[in-house]
DNA sequence: GTCTATAGGGAGATAGAC
DNA sequence: GTCTATCTCCCTATAGAC
């Protein structure tokens, strides 16, 4: 079903539970910010246990943002399969990665971050593979979209790549903004209440900003 | 005149040359990826004369955080200064954070990194708060503008804080993308003919999101 | 699959000569 | 204002017992 073995509910292996706890310290200091012992003590074995399950410290890294990636590849795709209007998918579309960012609060930090590490991943795992494959396979998608509904005329005439990285910014990037973003809006971004506000404007701006004029 | 103390031109200070180079540095790898080590080599000192401008290493980030703040700050003043329209104001200040933001290419990665690293800096330096005094400065100049243009008439009604944010995602973000932006785009972000682009994208946008029926 | 022990190196920071 | 030398600590990773 998944790139990612299924796993039955039960307890949850030391390989689930070692990703766990990386992703919330990844999050919070990035990658080079992170210790392997800190790490190994927040999951309560010893520091060289995390070399039985991973190769070495980038592969972990990779391994946390490839199941980030594969969560939100597998949220858009749910959210495209239900139909309706190019303008009714997008909008489904953002709600429910709004839902899914708001759900996870170390996705769009990480996500972020790993945008900003150039550098770092240089390398060819399997991991680091299945991320990219993944990150292509969601842009693909709404890229499609997006042209879906101009060629249709439902959309006025927009630069995609563009476009998505303003929806990026607009939706990723307040859940990643931390305690600034809370100063700001003056409550948590991940506030259930504030999650729907979000909704709406994102979708606001989409109406008024992506409608052609003749569907006004 | 500026906070930052004036300097002639010339050939830049030490202090200068450190806080340029770790500029570079930390844009690249973020605060606990780069070292010491490293940053006096590139400046061509010794490791420990670093020390003797800067207390530490905290101290020298919130530095470099500081002096871009500055920059920003001095630029959105600059921007609203001229008059016009909340709208023209509005514009006008977007795209002046563009081209600044396009002309330095540290500070959108800076700045978005800064946001994630909550922890690190908890401390109280002059430097620090320079930095907070700049960030609210240019939050609550461009909130008032919104809520300017709110009471003329001349925006619909929104929710200030959010927009704020929505604005730094579509700004500040693309900037920041890294090889990223440069895939999803064909071409690089920082590219003036982009830069251009990103403008018109920005403003249409505001224009057709923001605008009140009634100016349409 | 987890542990202890350790290798080998780099980190931030300080002391004090020049 | 820059240097060398050094302190102490932590890092990733490996070896090998259990």
């Amino acid at each position: 079903m998944s790139a990612v073995a299924a796993e039955q509910p039960g307890e949850p292996s030391s390989r689930d539970r070692i990703l766990d706890a990386a992703e919330g310290l990844f999050a919070r200091r990035g990658y080079a910010g992170v210790g392997l012992r800190e790490l190994a003590d927040l999951v309560g074995l010893g520091k060289s246990s995390l070399f039985h399950h991973f190769e070495s410290k980038p592969q972990l890294y990779a391994a946390v943002c490839a199941r980030i990636l594969a969560r939100i590849s597998e949220g858009v795709d749910r959210s495209l399969a239900a139909g309706g209007s190019p303008m009714e998918r997008l909008e489904r579309v953002v709600d429910d990665l709004l839902d899914l960012l708001a759900a996870q609060p170390n996705d769009a930090r990480i996500l972020l971050r790993s945008l900003f590490e150039d550098d770092e991943l240089a390398g060819e795992t399997r991991e680091e593979l299945e991320g990219r494959e993944f990150t292509a396979r969601i842009m693909s998608s709404i890229s499609a979209l997006l042209r879906e509904g101009m060629e249709a005329g439902q959309f006025r005439s927009v630069h995609v790549p563009g476009l998505l990285l303003s929806l990026i910014g607009q939706t990723v990037f307040p859940f990643a903004s931390g305690e600034f973003g809370q100063e700001i809006l003056g409550k948590d971004p991940f506030d259930p209440s504030e999650v729907k506000r979000r909704k709406r404007e994102v979708r606001d701006l989409l109406r008024h900003g992506l409608l052609a004029p003749a569907g006004r």
